[in-house]
DNA sequence: ATAACTCTTGATGAATTCTTGATGCCGGAG
DNA sequence: CTCCGGCATCAAGAATTCATCAAGAGTTAT
């Protein structure tokens, strides 16, 4: 966080709400940018990388919660959900979607600001090695493209495989029991099939590996599970 | 990751208040204790250390706000106030105080549990990077990661060997007979069996030990058992 | 509708781990 | 001094878990 005051994304159609969020922002030192869009919001969230994004629920293109889902998949960065639909279930969604706070308008300037700050302090907190490309040795994966790189090689990873290799990433260095893995790829129902993993391991390595035979990244922990080696 | 579910403070003076939050929290496998006032609010926090705060503000001793910034001097744990007062400047007034959210009253059960999910989403990521790791001497187990290093070279242990070690670090310092040892790893029908101790200490000494001979951390209690000693 | 890609499932040999018995050591008791 | 019980160690077969190949089913894109 810059002394040029934080960054915010402010994703937002209305112009009438978007430019009261301008004033507010902007008369207390914040830096922001804008998207009208949720194409356009999922684009400057990567390439901006805000520190938080205010997110308006009511987008013209596709659903708000859809993009909340996607940005959720790279970062941490915190979202406070502005809307108009004020419903319990609306709110319970989004939160559990991944958004960290939930305002439903109308609200007060000074409350939106009090909310800013609680998110950003739990970014600041939060923000230590939160690095949103992850790199071992000649494996890289950028998750906010969501591509995989081996050297300087892209390889192509089915969306199964993607899912299994950031369920490692996110936890990397530590073992993931089988279980775990399998809760995290293919849902809670799967927890039994440990052959799944095994397949998909083996086309994992073949991608990623030098030598599949002699894994030098995805290494498996017998009797217990894998885990992805740092350094 | 205990799978008793998460720990809620409660503090609240209001018995009919209490009593929907009791059931709200009970039915979804919280556990959580409880307190009336702002002192014994304090002595709970700092002596259960809960995985976050249920706060109202409206304590029959002193003011709420004071509670929090009482409890944010020493920990991070998230609060979540819960308040009859729903003005904009009561909301700023805790959000700035340290608290993470703020719900007016009423509000409906699922909102509160899904902005407690939230609480603890942030807990759990904020703790995540300082792992509880034993250590005694050269000899270093990181039990969140599975990992096991003797001086600098991280040892690999089989399932059987490690849950062992973990029963030995679990009661550091004390003596475990072979009864309890044999419970806790194999099972209540293998406490007969003390062979398999024999069998798996010397191997977990042949890892662990500079000189398995001459056992400086798992050290043999003739006639009663095993212990992990502590320095 | 077709083709290309992806996921699921079964079969098989390889690798790791667990169990079990045999053997030797050491100190104390007879 | 010798025997005995508790302990440590070694090693081999049994049991379990893994890696890999391949084929058919299911999906998606064109």
């Amino acid at each position: 966080m810059s002394d040029a005051g934080p960054l915010v994304l402010l994703i937002e159609d209305e112009p009438q709400m978007r430019r009261f969020l301008r004033a507010a922002l902007e008369s207390h030192g914040y830096r922001f940018v804008e998207a009208t869009t949720a194409r356009e919001g999922l684009a400057q969230a990567t390439s901006r990388t805000p520190d938080v994004i205010l997110l308006d629920l009511g987008l013209p293109d596709g659903d708000g919660l859809d993009l909340a889902r996607r940005i959720r998949e790279w970062t941490t960065t915190p979202i406070v959900v502005i809307s108009a639909r004020g419903k319990e279930q609306d709110k319970v969604a989004a939160l559990d979607t991944g958004a960290d706070d939930y305002l439903t308008k109308p609200f007060g300037t000074e409350e939106l600001l009090a909310r800013l700050r609680v998110a950003l302090r739990h970014a600041a907190r939060a923000a230590a090695g939160d690095d949103p490309v992850f790199v071992a040795g000649d494996l890289r994966v950028d998750l906010p493209a969501r591509r995989v790189f081996v050297g300087n090689d892209e390889v192509h990873l089915t969306p199964t495989e993607y899912k299994l290799l950031t369920a490692l990433v996110h936890d990397a260095g530590k073992v993931l029991t089988h279980r775990q893995l399998l809760r995290a790829v293919w849902g809670p129902n799967a927890v039994e099939h440990t052959h799944y993993l095994r397949v998909y391991m083996t086309q994992l390595r073949h991608k990623l590996e030098r030598d599949p035979t002699r894994p030098r990244h995805l290494q498996t922990e017998p009797g217990v599970g894998y885990r992805l080696k740092l350094e």
